[in-house]
DNA sequence: GTGGATGCAAAGTCTTTGCATTGGG
DNA sequence: CCCAATGCAAAGACTTTGCATCCAC
């Protein structure tokens, strides 16, 4: 039923995100801009590695402060302006939800969801071939093109079901 | 595969709106007010009958226009405070999506799913009943007891596809 | 009567845009 | 060199808040 999942470990997240992964290559990075037919600048490259150094959902203002320190200069809005890019050629995700700014995530390479555990926050990630195939058969049922999707299981994991 | 499914048609949308549904009676529309522990006035039947005439997302935007002409002295704040009465009272959700306005819809009795076209923001319901039975096995087996979810597609609606 | 609700306007937030300047190709 | 990209500031879009007045209860 499920094809693979895996138990972030949330805590120590924000801590660790630098060790978590390693940043994506210059190399790479100048691949995706130059995808988009952009110049590569410096500040690109910035904000490409900075979403790069964690699987995690970053607001602008977050973008904005960890880049600042070794970027006086930068501006919000080269930052919006460069997302907007991202997003609009598939690179990153928006997330918006509640009355929070968007948030943004380097399109992860394998697609994945997430289970949430209401009590305690847990997060657990799978796949499941199945529901995806479900949804794309929906999608076109209903005459559209299907892009993404998010999807978001609640409930109480194992630890907190008591 | 789809169990059920619904287009909103959305440029009769405000003048064939009163025709689609039943508004909630009045009675109704002061139960859910006194339920909140909140005084029943004028504007708030007005605009709980307005959101209960389709089975739509308003934006505020709409639903101030739509009760403007007998209200002519309504104001967004007493809109957008009530809308969020609701809301905190699950008597309404709130949907956010790409850079558009969030959109208010009454809390269905019956859940279901959404599908968003990511250009001009229409919204399709559907419910199917497959990806609801995988979402609780996903869940079994991953040791947890589901107590909800949340299941967004995105993509391009018929019209947008050019 | 009295405290919550309203309308108005002002303030707040997040995001986009205009424009002169900079710098990558 | 030239035009895209940037930084700054100002404008825009949506939402919230402050406050005097109003009106359910």
């Amino acid at each position: 039923m499920i094809d693979s999942f895996r138990l972030p470990k949330s805590q120590e997240r924000k801590e660790k995100y630098n060790s978590e992964k390693q940043p994506m290559s210059e190399v790479e990075a100048k691949r995706i801009i130059r995808e988009m037919h952009l110049k590569v600048t410096t500040q690109r490259l910035a904000i490409l590695k900075m979403l790069s150094t964690a699987n995690q959902h970053f607001m602008v203002q977050e973008v904005y402060e960890k880049i600042h320190p070794n970027f006086p200069e930068i501006g919000f809005a080269t930052v919006y302006r460069f997302l907007k890019k991202l997003t609009d050629h598939g690179f990153v995700t928006e997330l918006r939800m509640g009355g929070l700014p968007s948030r943004y995530e380097l399109a992860p390479t394998h697609h994945h969801d997430h289970m949430s555990c209401t009590q305690c926050g847990k997060v657990v990630e799978f796949e499941n071939s199945s529901i995806e195939a479900l949804q794309e058969k929906v999608a076109e049922q209903l005459g559209f093109t299907l892009t993404g999707h998010v999807l978001e299981l609640y409930g109480l994991c194992p630890d907190c079901q008591t």
